[in-house]
DNA sequence: CTCGGAATAGTTTTT
DNA sequence: CTATTCCGAG
């Protein structure tokens, strides 16, 4: 590629590196273009490029360029790597980042016109939740058969589509409550407006509505916005699209990145077709394709594309690379989930003796419960592991209630947040004296920490309640002072100790209110770098990720959401069963469209790995504690054969397995008494598998190596729950149960694990 | 108000 | 199976 770049010093190195269409793609600067980027072809070295050029031909401004992305994480990068092309000029770049945080940006400008205040409160699933199941109560809707997480649910789905109360047809506003749609999602609303608060729905939502309705607004930020930039374009939704389309129509200098192969979000309202009607919408788009790949070896480009090639409704990409060699896909059946887990875990072991970093390996999955297996095999063998997703930092219920103090002292009308702290520490307040607040809130129109303040000074209430309140809005407000002045780290530790709250974690003995105390003290640190109170709390509502960096090599358990955009030498992809793998709900709702996502997420799957990818799947798993038998997926049949190798192994040998299921225990038998013909259709995986797999290799078939571990199966009874232990990677720890030879210990610094016995000593 | 047992509901996840 | 939520008794 860099024989076709003709030498001149006017171009800069970084673009002499870029391929042909990347360069096209950054030279295009004018008039819309649409960059369909497949797996692994370098688009966000072109997309940062086309910043850089933008900047560096004096085209635009930092200031004048809409980059939007969809994660924060994916905003970061791309800040961190056009800095490294053109410098601190990328500090002027107000106007990158994502959807969400740049609404919110706009939002505070305009706030008023959707009659909010500019200091309005962005407010969390948790809080929404809340708050719907208020107005459920409140209007007698019966929330057992109604739940607010429906209502949620619905009230997403509208705003991603963009539709306002008065929007909805009358079959979406039959679906809550036969009728009641448009009335809840209304007085929802409302009580968004009078709480000066917002979902991250409306922070797109009422943007839109603002730049449809004031066109002095719209036209400001279509003449500021010379160039605008889209990431994951594939991945937008209706608002999303809508935005982006008010501001870019007049220039028409928009840039969009995407695959429609990678699409994996239409469940929460990315609607693909966006991507596939660009060129209708923008006529006469330069389309550029990015096809080499730089990630993986040819065997794995090819066994991808050929299962991507199932897929109709495809604008199609052929991707290759120069590169040359490798393993071809394997395919392991094994018998069950621990064997699966069993297995690889041995392969991991091999890699690390052979010299391969742990952190450059992953095991993906289709969905989190399949992360448990693993975790317990690689607590036994002592393997470094880390399970990314799951619990966020934010999400611990101490730090819901440090921030919940934080937001009522930023802002007195944040009812959600008063109600959350009002009796926390335990106060004496209870569901009477707070149902005595709400309605005197109702009352008097007033927030709820101002009505309870009028109701303290009243008779209303028992003397001892109304001392306490008094006492706990005289804090409110003498904290309220102190924020002025302290930084809000100092302010949060002066709140803990105040308020009682640090009081009662240490009057806690139990084995979490130490760890909690600590996670209230990172907490105070993440907060040194904020000057404001306010500042901070919008970090925290939009940029709620906590990557914390971790150098220790570990191999990383994840679902394959989670890992789109990454890649990793080495990846495992268990769980290729039907029901599985494409998952039970995909194949029971949604048809062929559901199904097509899951092929594409097994796509993306695959392009993760960069050398080896191995594709598993066990005949027996246990799922939410029911033995189900199944069949290998349908996608592992639809790979390529030519660059897929089975290798059949099972514990017990192959025949083992065969015996079960030819003769005495099929797991399948029941299938085939309930629909005869089901059997039959055990799909072009299981026909591989029996062809392939252990009928050809029996030499490869082995018993698994046994761990130390499996065989200390004795229990022994020196360990009685809450003797102290230590363990040689988790350290000390508590005994919580015993089952067996397996113990649930607490550990002190690595938490709750389940271990073997023989790995603890007495401490 | 707090505790404990029963009932229940469980893809994928960002903001 | 298991984490969470709900409800009733004390």
């Amino acid at each position: 590629m860099s024989s076709e770049v003709v030498p001149d010093q006017n171009v800069p190195p970084w673009l002499a590196r870029l391929n042909a269409p990347q360069r096209e793609a950054v030279l295009a600067t004018e008039g819309p273009v649409l960059m369909l980027a497949g797996a692994g072809t370098g688009k966000t070295a072109a997309l940062t490029a086309r910043l850089a050029w933008l900047v560096g031909t004096r085209r635009a401004w930092p200031s004048e360029i809409l980059c939007v992305t969809f994660t924060n994480k994916a905003a970061r990068e791309m800040r961190h790597r056009v800095g490294a092309l053109i410098g601190d000029a990328v500090e002027g770049m107000p106007w990158l980042g994502t959807f969400h945080s740049i609404c919110a940006r706009m939002l505070r400008r305009h706030a008023e016109v959707v009659g909010l205040q500019p200091n309005f409160t962005i407010i969390d699933t948790d809080d929404q939740l809340r708050l719907l199941k208020q107005l459920i109560v409140e209007h007698g809707v019966d929330e057992k058969r109604w739940p607010a997480r429906q209502l949620a649910g619905l009230i997403d789905r509208w705003k991603n589509r963009g539709l306002n109360p008065d929007q909805l047809d009358a079959l979406e506003n039959e679906a809550w409550v036969n009728g009641k749609g448009t009335q809840f999602y209304t007085l929802y609303q409302a009580r968004l407006r009078t709480l000066n608060a917002c979902d991250f729905g409306d922070l797109l939502l009422h943007m839109l509505n603002i730049l449809r309705t004031h066109r002095d607004v719209l036209e400001q930020y279509q003449r500021r916005f010379k160039y605008v930039m889209v990431d994951e374009y594939q991945d937008t939704n209706a608002v999303q699209y809508l935005w982006l389309r008010l501001l870019a129509q007049e220039r028409r200098n928009i840039c969009v990145v995407g695959d429609d192969d990678q699409s994996i979000y239409s469940w929460r309202g990315a609607e693909v077709a966006n991507i596939l009607r660009f060129e209708k919408d923008f006529p006469g788009a330069t389309v550029i394709r990015l096809e080499q790949n730089y990630r993986s070896t040819p065997e794995i480009l090819a066994a991808a594309s050929g299962l991507i090639a199932a897929n109709s409704e495809r604008l199609g990409k052929t991707l290759w690379t120069e590169a040359g060699g490798g393993d071809k896909v394997r395919v392991i059946g094994v018998w069950d989930a621990a064997e699966e887990a069993r297995r690889v875990g041995e392969e991991i072991e091999r890699l690390e003796r052979e010299g391969a970093p742990l952190n450059k390996v992953a095991i993906l999955v289709r969905a989190q419960y399949q992360t448990r297996e693993f975790e317990d095999r690689f607590v036994q063998i002592g393997l470094n592991y880390r399970i990314v997703g799951g619990f966020r930092f934010y999400d611990r219920a101490e730090i819901r209630d440090a921030l919940a103090y934080l937001r009522v002292i930023a802002q007195p009308s944040d009812d959600l947040a008063f109600e959350r702290i009002h009796n926390q520490p335990k106060r004496g307040i209870g569901a009477k004296t707070l149902e005595k607040m709400h309605s005197h809130a109702r009352a008097t129109g007033l927030p709820l920490a101002a009505a309870t303040l009028q109701l303290a000074d009243s008779d209303e209430l028992p003397a001892r309640a109304a001392g306490t309140i008094a006492g706990m809005m005289r804090d409110f407000l003498r904290w309220r002072e102190m924020a002025e002045a302290v930084t809000p780290s100092e302010l949060l530790r002066v709140v803990l100790d105040q308020s009682g709250y640090d009081t009662m974690l240490k009057a806690d003995k139990s084995v979490e209110s130490g760890q909690r105390a600590e996670n209230l003290t990172e907490l105070a640190r993440a907060m040194e770098e904020y000057e404001t109170l306010g500042d901070f709390l919008e970090h925290v509502s939009l940029v709620m990720d906590n990557d914390k960096a971790d150098d220790t090599e570990k191999v990383t358990i994840m679902t394959i959401h989670a890992a789109k955009g990454l890649e990793f030498d080495n990846v495992f992809l268990p769980g290729w069963e039907e029901g599985v793998f494409p998952s039970q709900r995909a194949l029971d709702e949604g048809g062929l469209a559901s199904l097509e996502e899951e092929r594409r997420l097994a796509y993306v799957a695959i392009t993760r790995a960069r050398r080896r990818c191995t594709i598993m799947h066990a005949a027996n798993r246990r799922i939410y504690g029911q033995w189900t038998s199944s069949i290998p997926s349908r996608f592992v049949g639809e790979l390529p054969a030519a660059h897929v190798a089975v290798e059949t192994t099972m514990t017990g040998g192959a025949s083992l397995w065969r015996a079960n299921w030819t003769e005495t225990e099929d797991p399948f038998a029941h299938l085939a008494n309930a629909a005869p013909d089901r059997a039959q259709q055990r799909g072009p995986g299981w026909q591989r598998a029996l062809a392939t797999g252990y009928e050809t290799a029996p030499t490869r078939v082995r018993e698994a190596t046994r761990s130390a571990a499996s065989f200390a199966a004795k229990p022994r009874t020196d360990m009685a729950v809450g003797a102290r232990v230590f363990h040689d990677k988790f350290g000390y720890g508590a005994v919580l149960s015993q089952d067996g030879n397996k113990l649930e210990i607490e550990f002190e610094t690595s938490g709750r694990k389940r271990v073997i016995d023989s790995f603890l000593k007495l401490a």
